[in-house]
DNA sequence: CTCTTTATTTCGAGGCTCGAAAAAAATAGT
DNA sequence: ACTATTTTTTTCGAGCCTCGAAATAAAGAG
């Protein structure tokens, strides 16, 4: 209905606790006194918060750490949160490949594995059962961590909903509507989020570089498919039905050239790295696209494109042109906000971005702001996992942690 | 910085007093046993809002108007809000028009004025002049509600910030960046809020017909421009800037049609009135917009499309898969979400419709839903007038009306 | 005129935040 | 060595809030 959520006394005391657990996440190491500074509360409210929160063994007083030396009257104590509460892991599951890691509750990283899986045959089964084999090896290696496993955060290619953390299609795989969430927290009795790898992108640059990267930006992923991770209000943005904001499957040419999506004249039909390749060949624009195309042969055309003027320049123009066509009507929608390029296509912005730059240039035609600032992260592995990372210990933070829900056991999964 | 607001015990107050004045705000007539039910608060908390409400004049209990007569029982005492603690004032300017209305605190219209004025050549002074001559005029004459104004909301053609209660650019006149918020705030002592009148259509229809208008829809203006408003997750989605979804400027075509903003191949240049006009009349797609269709040769046109297929049948063609484009893109990223299409295009739907539809079907290539819900509205200006009305009431429930604000003078305009 | 039924208010318990005062724990000065 | 000063943290009481239970109010039914 029209009503909005009922607020109950309770739930100012939740709020602030997430406050307190934000601001400790986010410098490490605080003392009472840095709290009070940062989130606004009275001290007496922050008292309250921290001691129940050591009671609760989810924050550590660290007396070694001392944060302010030789001065001057009683010296604050140091908190942090106590990394051995809790255990998560996260998946990322791209193209021929899964990636699996154990962290504590501080963020840091206590095993891994990598494990190349022809994911093009494998079935749905195939998929789950090498994801699950990873996870028991890494939990059987770190006994002392596996009954602490807390929360899974998967990062996949592909179209997710992130409601019933299933993977609704991907590129990577010919099965669609993997319950990837549903598996894994029956196996493992913990509550599992799945979303797009570029959603998790965003929400690792968030973290990283929140100079940057604050209320809102957009993570363009270019690589094998084009994806978007957007930040909105400083939160995540997923779609109504929240499977992701699809930038690469806007429309840039009616009736263009084929995508991978079965539909024509998507962005991604020019701007990916199987269009550019396709067109490059000299294939029409209709030809089948190539399920996969290795890094090797991409940066060949690459060079080429960059050493002489010939089709491989054309390609990669005609990439910044439905790049820059999607910015645009981004843009008309949503503003203009700073932009993270992400991915291999990142690697040779030089030969998009003029083509990009032309198009969206006047974006605003009644003389608003025309700057665009666009920052490049060629390798996007690193970011999915700490994506995949900050999505579990945030749903921690404020989902797990929050207080009278600590003790009940996780059985359904996250939003 | 990354903290959140921080939360206090009267917050809580805060909150369910809105849901109690959003359940009277909906129904006109409740009980407390009513309210208690559709806000899920306890009877206590019910029966200590609604006697503070009634001290501070907000609600009425109304004796009258017995809900449920003959039963056995304590009978239950209707309450309603009180029309008499506040007038609004709301205020569509149009290509050529300007309508002011005064409203009552139930939305019941007090005293209004319609008036024609060439905008195309007035300046921002004109128009504000203009404005508050009607409002004065409608002021003076209701001398009981005068004092008791407290909010104005202004819905305008172009592009305005709601942030800053300013129209930075629109169709209609010449002059840009006029702060009209400002200047009613200083000439009324109330706060103001501007906005783009695609947004008030969509709060319209969500009061209206909160059936199919409920969290996510889009409203589309099809008339002298092409505006959109976006409700997402229930809530208004203005830009980052604010300054809305311009869904008419989102791109078409790279290097098309002239479009009146300035730029090249937008939407709007091949839907918009004007666009299928100048199509029609056989002009170049780079040939200077008109400024002002009459609905008079714009019916002609249509029904010339309906009789023969020629030219001005191939305009609305154009048009359709001009919107058809955008559609396809906007699902791409938000999602399908019902559509409304109002004003003077929605009016020829039928010419629109076909091509529109091919544009957008397959919009989920994975086999996600293909339904689209369309509904159209031919008159737009109730819309806009109620959408403005609701802007208006709505900051007064929740922003004026909290506890311990009420007395405050509103010197600043309303976000 | 009493009984039953339903609506609303009153009252006490248990939260919460906050400011002021108290306690704790160090350095500085004599 | 011992007191004064300074800074951090905790404790305590006031003033919010919601809620359940009990009390009160106001009808119709018998």
């Amino acid at each position: 209905m029209l009503v909005d959520e009922i607020a109950r006394p309770d739930d100012v005391r939740r709020q602030n606790r997430r406050l307190v657990l934000a601001a400790l996440r986010g410098h490490d190491l605080l003392s009472r006194t840095d709290i009070v500074a940062q989130t606004g509360l009275s001290a007496s409210t922050v008292s309250a918060i921290t001691t129940a929160l050591i009671a609760e063994g989810i924050v550590n007083e660290s007396r070694d750490g001392d944060v302010t030396a030789n001065r001057r009257g009683r010296p604050q104590v140091a908190l942090t949160l106590n990394p051995e509460i809790a255990t998560i892991a996260t998946v990322e599951l791209a193209l021929n490949l899964a990636h699996t890691v154990l962290f504590d509750y501080k963020g840091q990283v206590i095993a891994q594995e990598i494990r190349r899986i022809p994911t093009l045959d494998a079935t749905a089964g195939d998929l789950t059962r090498a994801i699950c084999e990873m996870l028991d090896g890494l939990l059987a290696g770190m006994p002392g961590s596996a009954g602490r496993l807390m929360h899974i955060s998967m990062g996949v290619q592909g179209v997710t909903d992130a409601a019933s953390a299933t993977m609704l299609w991907s590129p990577i795989t010919p099965d669609i509507n993997v319950a990837f969430g549903d598996i894994l927290c029956a196996r493992y009795g913990v509550s599992v989020a799945v979303a797009n790898d570029c959603s998790m992108i965003a929400e690792a640059l968030r973290w990283t570089d929140p100079e940057h990267y604050t209320e809102d930006f957009a993570a363009i992923l270019l690589s094998h498919g084009i994806g978007m991770g957007l930040y909105l209000k400083g939160k995540p943005f997923l779609g109504v039905q929240s499977s992701g904001a699809e930038f690469g499957h806007m429309l840039h040419v009616p009736n263009g050239a084929l995508c991978r999506c079965g539909r024509h004249g998507c962005i991604e039909a020019y701007a990916s790295d199987y269009a550019i390749l396709r067109r490059t060949a000299g294939e029409d624009e209709q030809a089948q696209p190539a399920q996969d195309v290795d890094a090797a042969s991409f940066n060949a055309v690459a060079d080429r494109a960059r050493s002489r003027d010939g089709a491989e320049r054309a390609a990669f123009r005609k990439a910044g042109q439905a790049i820059g066509s999607g910015l645009r009507s981004l843009f008309s929608l949503i503003d203009p906000v700073p932009i993270a390029l992400v991915g291999p296509g990142a690697g040779v912005f030089d030969l998009i971005e003029p083509d990009l730059r032309e198009i969206v240039s006047g974006t605003t035609g009644w003389g608003g702001k025309p700057d665009l600032t666009i920052r490049c992260y060629p390798d996007e592995h690193p970011l999915i996992l700490q994506g995949c990372m900050m999505t579990s210990l945030l749903h921690l933070d404020t989902q797990l942690f929050a207080p009278g829900d600590l003790r009940e056991a996780p059985l359904r999964r996250a939003i």
